[in-house]
RNA sequence: GGGUAGGUGGCGGAAUUGGCAUACGCGUACGGCUUAGGACCGUAUCCGAAAGGUUGAGGGUUCGAGUCCCUCCCUACCCACCA
């Protein structure tokens, strides 16, 4: 047998032994005991009568979670807490069959750290609502049959419902549903501001569509070229549109995210999302025979160092440079029939990447190189994006990927022409450098009805005034109003502009809102002049009732205000916000990007939302996604009913590491639910008798409470099972104070559980209010280690060891090993490598 | 194509950040208890008879590497013709 090996065997039989002498039989547990337990303690808690062998999940997660709300156990005085902390887990959308699995991951992660706050003193607001507003609702309302108003009624209920049992610490007080007026009337107050202070417009564009949806989209919502809701194919529609500005926060919202605490994978996304790219505008000059006077077309380019090696220039489909050219085309039918075709092509099939490039030549018409004089072809292609840069690109197959495979494709020339200085060049040719950003601005409109309507209004009167005016005259108008002539916002006093009851709320698929076909919704006064004016009929994207519904959370109620200014500056901005990564660029961008206008029109002083954010990973199911589709959905509902909201809780935790995710396997749930039924009868049945506090305890307060300031409920649960697997084996050892602190280590995760056994052991107040415990330091450095004894950098021995044993010592506890003494043999002591309280590695 | 996170027993996953690889749990085997058990309790469980070997593969740095460096392979998620 090697020593190694039988160092570990020695080691693991000792235990053993050291197991089969002294436990005895935890004979202390059982039923007997339980019952002496209850005549001697009068705990007023049990019902009357004995305490059951088994937890009775069922009646004491009814007790608590009524008793929670009646004694307003997690409500915070939100006007005079010292300690606030703003615990929020992003909101959920009611439309699904009830509440996902998915949801109650995000949802205990983020209450587990709320309730640990809670403990270690602070004053913690966890609010919660529902985001049932929006396509999502509304598709699975009609899918179902019925009106969303009175969908999302029957769906509050359900949701609120199991809200309640989940076991979440929620400040009830203030919780929000973005589709009562009292919400969005502040949604739409937010429009107006926006609207008055110049981050809205109205433009015409291409704009995604979906055609299932039968409405328009914004970018962020097109996931690869497919509808974040439907997964229907988005195609490009030339319509009116209604913008938000976002465009003009791109540096600010790019600068902002080295200085906040967010998951580095979210920043990451954001930062690609914007995408700023530093480069050069260069003027080309479009000539050609048909032409009365030469056209300047811009391109811009990140590479102008490459303009030597110019062989074409390429327009996209979208440009207005291709009107501006349109009469020296000489074959225009032609190129009119690629533009159309580009225009109606599924945006998936235009982005696929294994697609060949496609184009025209603008026959009759030549780029001129500025750098060079050199005449090159000028072609018409869909590989030119049109938002971004000038939607004119110069071609350099030389030393652009893209451009050869065009070049390739169409038998146009390559110049392998040198490199030239980058600032000099665009000097020389009079461009100028530049930043560009790929962000776009935010489509704001919809052409659905479950929305906040836009709080806007259209009147011709005003429309001509506003042309007209001039100098002071334009003083009288806001910076929406004159961007966006004969517009102007509904007064905040007529707010909320309510959404009207429509039978058939349907969207029509024409563009045209179903408000719309609402006369006595539309027909309205002009709020300037008070002339007979139009109501916008779209209604807001959904997205704009998220981007501040944290904001609305701890002033619900105000009816002055969207926000208290007092409030909001107490509680915001949120300290932790937790959710998926699934809104990296789409909720946590646009929450950004509010949040910096609010601050800029001094509505408030800060201009960060979220202090620190983490997104949670996603629970798959045995190896693969859970889709309904497959009909592998955990549904929470049944497994609550089955096991208890406490077990669901721990399993969900115990699978992985938060920001992770993990694997759900039934099996897990019966691990769970046995170490919970231990945790029961060693608690129902405990007399009491240990003097000093468990040496295990110290160790374990240290590490649970790291590990959940870090989100690692998966280890910080297995040390839980660690401490009570070390009761289990020394009941006599445990004492009261013990037991109450791995309660209390256990209370965030098992929060029903724990507050039943907490009265059973004879305490009256919650457990839920009981401060965090402390480990003891000095406790934890006077406890032994195994010091591990290597020769030659192989472990030969562990030994036990007090804590700050010194090199001198440790040498000398290892020469005294018998093991170590055969490795080491006759052979000289080179060098020794010590590590205090872990290792000795002799070198000979 | 770009980015990010990963690859560790039969499985989910640990590893104090360079110091006992496989904590904790599941599963499995054997034993106990039981009228019975898919309940509960106990013991064992990376491979190997042993020397020894073992963290996707190969190399390097180090007294010492799952962890750091280099080359490569694979998986998941996000973004993707952004000039």
């Amino acid at each position: 047998m090697s020593s190694q090996k039988m160092n570990k065997k020695t080691v693991k039989a000792v235990r053993g032994s050291i197991k089969d002498k002294n436990v005895k039989k935890p004979s202390s547990i059982g039923r007997s005991t339980a019952e002496k337990l209850v005549i001697t303690k009068k705990s007023g808690a049990i019902k009357k009568g004995k305490i059951p062998k088994e937890y009775p999940f069922k009646q004491a997660e009814k007790k608590w979670s009524e008793y929670w709300v009646r004694k307003k156990i997690y409500e915070p005085d939100i006007t005079k807490a010292k300690n606030p902390f703003y615990n929020l887990m992003m909101f959920p959308y009611p439309s699904a069959e009830g509440l996902h699995v998915g949801n109650m991951y995000a949802f205990t992660g983020s209450d587990i750290y709320g309730r640990f706050m809670r403990s270690q003193g602070y004053d913690v607001l966890e609010p919660i609502g529902l985001d049932g507003f929006g396509i999502h609702s509304e598709n699975y309302a009609m899918k179902k049959g019925v009106h969303p108003m009175r969908q999302a009624k029957v769906a509050e209920k359900n949701f609120y419902k199991q809200l309640h049992m989940v076991g979440n610490g929620f400040s009830w007080d203030h919780h929000v549903e973005t589709y009562d007026p009292e919400y969005y009337k502040w949604t739409q107050w937010l429009f107006r501001a926006m609207f008055e202070n110049g981050l809205v417009y109205r433009k015409k564009a291409p704009v995604n569509w979906c055609p299932s949806c039968k409405t328009v989209l914004a970018d962020e919502q097109v996931i690869a070229g497919k509808c974040e809701r439907c997964d229907s194919e988005v195609s490009k529609k030339e319509l009116e549109q209604w913008f938000f500005k976002i465009t003009k926060y791109a540096p600010k919202l790019l600068k902002n995210i080295d200085k906040i605490d967010w998951s580095e994978r979210v920043k990451i996304a954001q930062k690609n999302w914007i995408g700023r790219s530093e480069g050069a505008l260069i003027s080309f000059e479009m000539v050609g025979g048909g032409l009365s006077a030469p056209v300047k077309a811009d391109v811009f380019t990140t590479r102008p160092d490459t303009l030597m090696g110019v062989t074409f220039v390429v327009v996209a489909p979208e440009s207005a440079t291709l009107i501006a050219v349109k009469d020296g085309i000489t074959n225009w039918p032609e190129v009119e029939e690629y533009i159309w075709k580009a225009k109606n092509k599924p945006e998936a099939e235009r982005m696929a990447d294994d697609k060949d490039k496609t184009g025209v030549e603008l026959k009759g018409v030549k780029a001129v190189n500025p750098a060079n004089g050199m005449e090159v072809p000028v072609w018409v292609s869909d590989y030119v994006v049109s938002g971004y840069g000038t939607g004119v690109v110069m071609g350099v197959p030389a030393y652009d990927e893209r451009d050869l495979a065009f070049a390739q494709a169409f038998g146009l020339s390559v110049i392998q022409a040198p490199l030239v200085p980058k600032e000099k060049i665009v000097k020389a040719v009079s461009g100028k450098m530049t930043t560009q950003y790929r962000l776009r601005d935010w489509l704001i409109s919809r052409q659905r009805y479950w929305g906040p309507p836009i709080p806007l209004i259209y009147c011709e009167h005003c429309a001509e005034k506003v042309k007209a005016a001039k100098g002071k005259e334009k003083q009288k108008y806001s910076a929406g109003e004159i961007q966006n002539p004969g517009w102007s916002a509904v007064k905040e006093k007529d707010l909320p502009v309510m959404l009207p009851f429509v039978k058939n709320f349907k969207p029509a698929g024409t563009g045209d809102s179903p408000l719309s076909s609402v006369p006595s919704f539309y027909n309205t006064k002009c709020p300037k002049c008070g002339n007979k004016a139009r109501r916008e009929t779209d209604v807001s994207d959904t997205f704009l009732d998220s981007s501040w519904y944290f904001l609305r959370y701890p002033s619900v109620g105000n009816k002055k205000a969207a926000f208290d200014k007092k409030t909001t500056k107490k509680w915001l901005p949120v300290d932790m916000y937790l959710g998926g990564a699934e809104h990296s660029v789409l909720h946590l961008l646009y929450s950004r990007f509010v949040t910096m206008a609010l601050k800029d029109m001094g509505y408030i002083d800060f201009d960060e939302p979220f202090t620190k954010f983490r997104a949670h990973g996603l629970i798959i199911r045995d190896g693969k996604k859970m889709s309904k589709s497959k009909g592998n959905v955990v549904n929470p509902d049944e497994y609550i009913k089955k096991f208890g909201a406490d077990a669901l809780r721990l399993h969900l935790m115990f699978i992985g590491p938060l920001e992770e995710g993990g694997d759900f396997r039934d099996a897990g749930m019966v691990g769970i639910t046995r170490f919970l039924n231990r945790v029961w009868s060693f608690s129902t049945a405990y007399s009491g008798k240990g003097k000093t506090i468990s040496s295990w305890m110290h160790k374990g307060i240290k590490k649970i409470t790291e590990d959940i300031a870090l989100l690692k409920y998966n280890t910080a649960i297995a040390e839980l099972m660690v401490i009570l697997n070390g009761f289990t084996e020394k009941p006599e050892e445990v004492t009261k104070k013990d037991l109450e602190t791995f309660l209390i280590l256990l209370s965030p995760f098992a929060p029903f559980m724990t507050e039943e056994l907490w009265s059973i052991i004879g305490n009256k107040a919650s457990i839920h209010k009981q401060a965090w415990p402390i480990f003891d330091k000095k406790a934890l450095k006077q406890e032994s280690f195994d010091l591990v004894v290597q020769v030659n950098g192989r472990m030969r021995a562990t030994l036990k060891a007090k804590k700050g044993t010194t090199e001198a010592e440790a040498l000398e506890m290892a020469k005294g090993d018998e093991r170590v003494r055969n490795h080491i043999g006759s052979a000289e002591i080179r060098r020794v490598i010590f590590v205090e309280n872990r290792i000795i590695n002799i070198i000979v």
